[in-house]
DNA sequence: AACGTTTTCGAAAACGTTTTCACATCTTGG
DNA sequence: CCAAGATGTGAAAACGTTTTCGAAAACGTT
């Protein structure tokens, strides 16, 4: 009953190789004979032998696992994007490692603070705020880092995957202007993320396009809290109210509701993002698809090649998608 | 521009002190002078040291990672149990690793066998089909192992937290039965889990001790498709169709509107869980609400208690609280 | 001043691997 | 049949820590 942990020295003794000759039947790195090497297999069967990542890491230099700090994992979005990552780097061997930084810059530099004492071969990020210092340190130890859903526009020279924001927001925008909506409010996130610039950019570019001035802007957060309150302090209710994601946009209907206008008989709303209930919603969401899955698996293949090449690759933006459904309609000129 | 990383052995040098005091005032296990104390920190701030989480992991035989095999991190009430065990164990210096079995038993397998190899401190673990007998070697190994939202009544007598399915399924439907619904079909997830059984036991409870003899029950996944398949599949509808969970009530409501029924007004549907979206959806759902965060704090309480005191605490179920909102309605007597 | 006790510190072992190096043994071609 | 290369194998170093052990220094008591 002596429970002494299994380890490659036990695999030796039992087969009656050397300690060598074991890690190289395990890694097939050097041919070793026939003989020796079913007597090394059978050893591991017998004895039931798993390896240590961890004396491995600590040999080899590298774990085996990415880090990947987000703001929160229950928000469907990243959770999506996470699961896009996780499938591919699963099959490479990796494991991901997530951190929820919660909005919270403190509890992020925690995060990466951890991640890097703990040796990841490679970070996925997806930041709150303004640019992080800490990132400069994984860059010094080499160590990958691909953005996700986040561009700083300092200049970081810092690969990144996201979507096509401003597009997108130019689509739903030219499209709500096509259907006959005059004035506009945009409910907008956190005015330092980059996804929150990119969709006022896009706003803005297409109303003005269309010579319209009737518009304005308020920035919160990308909650569904925020979305409520963000509709509390309306002075006046416009033809439509397009949100910086579709959290924001459940808490404008629900807080419309509360006031008694009809979505969209009163007033259209709009989302970003497309998170999967967006179409089982009352009313079911207009809104801009982003690509989470894909991101977060073109992300994890980026990473995967810098970590593999050492290179850094570019950014990449994929596209993003109008899907119209009832949270919209389209105006009769009123004014005629 | 010699970039050689940073160990604990520079900092010695550059404070002129062995590298067990280094160790020492790091980890403030022994008492150090005040003067070579101050030396070491100034070192180390100069330097810009990170402690090696693994090597301490192979020397101490404890890496400090706590594993979390689940089905999908992107479902809702997933993620927002690890949100609980992570914001309960990150404060105590622990990290979460999750992996995603997807429903699939090779891959949890898999993903069982990874972790153990990674050597985590302890092991959540919401399971999908039978006990995995992987379990067993983790207990070998004297690794705690906690399962969340599951129970095999195989006596494995392993720690658990659940909600109480069976009372939460019991409230529900017997506030159907006082609402006047007279047929009934339990459209639920997959057989081999221990909370479909459980809603499954709490459903036939109710309606038997009601004296009910009306009604049906299909087993099939937890998923939205499969609501609307199991829909699909039925010869004819009910007063009253009690879905396994939130999103196969969601897939239920969108093929019975398919098929030209109104909920509630023709058939009142139900769901479990009470996934954050439910409130929002059309109609709002009646549902059970589970504690998810909480099961999942609660979870990773447990499981660190386990890991100091290597003692085996028991079973926790946790209450659910019944949620009445619209895809239910109060039927008149029609037979009257 | 002598002794015992406590405190502070460094040397070295240990954790479980991978990998370098050197040494056999085996081929092979002349 | 021998030099030269190829091949298979083991010993030992290395990865960056923590911790045991013992020695030295400091302190307190008689």
């Amino acid at each position: 009953m002596k429970d002494k942990k299994i380890t490659i020295k036990e695999i030796a003794k039992e087969a009656g190789v050397s300690i060598s000759t074991v890690s190289r039947v395990i890694n097939s790195t050097t041919p070793v004979s026939e003989p020796l090497k079913t007597r090394v297999i059978e050893a591991i069967k017998k004895l039931g032998y798993t390896p240590d990542h961890i004396a491995r890491g600590l040999r080899k230099g590298q774990t085996g696992v990415v880090g990947f700090v987000l703001p929160d994992i229950s928000n469907p979005f990243f959770a999506t994007a996470a699961r896009g990552a996780e499938d591919f780097l699963r099959c490479k061997g990796y494991v991901l490692m997530f951190c929820d930084s919660d909005q919270n810059e403190l509890q992020e530099t925690e995060a990466l603070k951890m991640l890097l004492s703990r040796r990841v071969d490679g970070l996925l990020f997806t930041g709150t705020g303004s640019y992080n210092k800490l990132i400069d340190q994984y860059r010094e130890r080499q160590i990958p880092v691909v953005f996700l859903d986040r561009i700083y526009n300092s200049g970081h020279n810092i690969s990144y995957v996201v979507a096509d924001n401003i597009g997108g927001m130019r689509k739903l925008v030219d499209y709500l202007v096509k259907t006959g909506h005059k004035s506009f409010t945009l409910l907008n996130g956190n005015k330092q993320v980059h996804t929150a610039q990119d969709r006022y950019v896009g706003f803005t570019e297409s109303l003005e396009s269309h010579g319209i001035k009737n518009y304005t802007v308020v920035f919160g957060e990308f909650t569904y809290e925020s979305g409520k309150s963000m509709v509390r302090s309306l002075t006046s209710i416009p033809d439509a109210i397009v949100c910086g994601n579709d959290l924001i946009a459940y808490g404008a209907v629900e807080e419309l509701e509360l006031m008694g206008y009809r979505v969209p008989e009163d007033v259209s709303v709009t989302g970003f993002d497309d998170i999967p209930f967006s179409k089982h919603y009352k009313p079911p969401l207009t809104t801009v698809k982003q690509p989470a899955y894909e991101m977060g698996k073109k992300a994890a293949e980026m990473l995967l090649k810098m970590m593999k090449t050492r290179k850094n690759k570019r950014g990449v933006v994929l596209e993003t998608q109008l899907v119209v459904r009832s949270s919209t309609n389209v105006r009769r000129d009123e004014g005629k």
